[in-house]
DNA sequence: GCAATCCAGTTGTCTGACAACTTCGCAGCA
DNA sequence: TGCTGCGAAGTTGTCAGACAACTGGATTGC
């Protein structure tokens, strides 16, 4: 017979039982998502779901908690449960998966230009000294880890947290470091292409130079134009071409 | 006496009662973000919650799914519920307690000028007739909530969702749904102040004319201006007045 | 020493009931 | 006719208690 052990094993690799209330509210997703519900429009009311799907009242209101959570579906107690017109609240994932797609990577770095690039202009605007000093701290990291032909990446994110905490605004601060780590996987990219022959990190690390010295000497325009033309680059160097209609780094320009 | 229609609007307004569970668990989240259950932990069990609370067990579970659907707790049957180690989705706290300090706020409407006005930019060059149709609908929506004297914070939220939509970029989208339950707050107080007697949403509203009429036009750089000087002026009105040298709106318009 | 078993504790599910709330229709009235 | 107020029916929110399914550690037996 077999141990306690193994049957532990055998018990949560194969009769991983799923829960109830997990096969309702993807099914429910699924009628959602396949617009059989359409938004605005009311959910069968709990009894009846509970009745359909075979299982008790509490399993249908913890599936339907599920998609509140996520913002798909509002309640209104006495009226009943509606399909969300806009989700609200919708989870801040950023790929469900282990990584993005490449239309994904696209659109992160659109996120990035626009963000970074208006990060940097307030930065040059309320930079005080101690925070050039930071930012050339890291700035030099990033050369070290060039010259030794070690990763960078790690360096790459804090040069640009320095950057966002020049803004002395805790919120841009804490926004930057909240999407950091999306965008470190961006980033990343850059030290870890294959080989690095193609010297990519020296491209990259040329734009810091031409950032850091606009914020450094206060000029938020040329910040906010060279960290937009730098992330547009990033993006190119690993295959992706930003749309020219782009963001906010041209308007800034005026050429 | 009032009669039913003003005594409906009476009790939304008024006597909004909270859901048990919506107050257990913001009270939970609360507790694992300041570290007091640290990652990795177990939460107390459902029955000492109930006690604790004061509510009954169907209240704590439905609070921990919803801290479940978020991806910060995990639970396993039979063993209990922990505070997950990598959360999924991470939780981007604006503030701890019932609302922010005014140096808080402060910094918000700074936040909220920066991604709105990028955002609102990118919506004029990509928008397409749907959205132009979207983001008017909830214009009117606004028109309606002001002649009947109702809260249009909610029409508000959508009237930004919907600009955001228009981006047709799913991550910008996805950061402003994610932002915007912050911003609402900041939003919502000025359609709640007080007597409304200062006629704060007709200015507003005027305000968002102006950006809807940037956006469907197709002309970034006034989209840009008039969404920056909407986040200013919302902010004048609850008090608050932003530093000068602000950020991307003047270097868009370069005058 | 080790495997099998047992047991207390925990989450998952079920059932039934009542409270709070919304919606709609109807009777009453001007 | 138009509206007002009331109430009934329907729906979600909350409560309470019970049992099932599962886990982890302690105990037992060899």
């Amino acid at each position: 017979m077999l141990t306690n052990e193994l049957k532990r094993i055998e018990t949560k690799r194969i009769v991983r039982r799923p829960r109830l209330s997990e096969e309702v509210s993807i099914a429910l997703e699924g009628q959602i998502a396949r617009g059989e519900i359409k938004p605005g429009e009311q959910l069968p009311v709990e009894k009846a779901l509970a009745e359909t799907f075979g299982v008790s009242r509490a399993v249908i209101r913890e599936a339907v908690a599920r998609l509140k959570a996520d913002g798909r579906v509002e309640t209104r107690q006495g009226a009943g449960a509606f399909v969300a017109l806009v989700p609200k609240s919708l989870n801040f994932r950023f790929w469900q998966g282990d990584g993005p797609a490449l239309v994904e990577l696209r659109e992160i770095f659109e996120l990035r230009a626009m963000i970074e690039s208006s990060i940097a202009e307030l930065a040059a605007r309320r930079r005080l000294p101690a925070d050039i000093v930071a930012i050339e701290c890291f700035l030099h990291a990033m050369d070290d880890a060039l010259a030794s032909g070690s990763d960078g990446s790690e360096a790459d994110d804090d040069f640009h947290l320095a950057i966002a905490a020049a803004t002395h605004n805790s919120y841009t601060r804490r926004l930057v470091e909240f999407l950091g780590r999306h965008f470190s996987e961006s980033r990343r990219l850059a030290w870890t292409m294959p080989g690095r022959n193609g010297a990519l990190p020296e491209e990259a690390q040329a734009e810091h130079r031409l950032i850091f010295a606009a914020v450094a000497a206060g000029e938020p325009a040329r910040a906010r134009r060279h960290s937009h033309e730098h992330v547009r680059c990033a993006a190119r160097r690993v295959g992706i071409v930003l749309a020219d209609d782009l963001v906010s780094g041209r308007a800034a320009e005026r050429r």
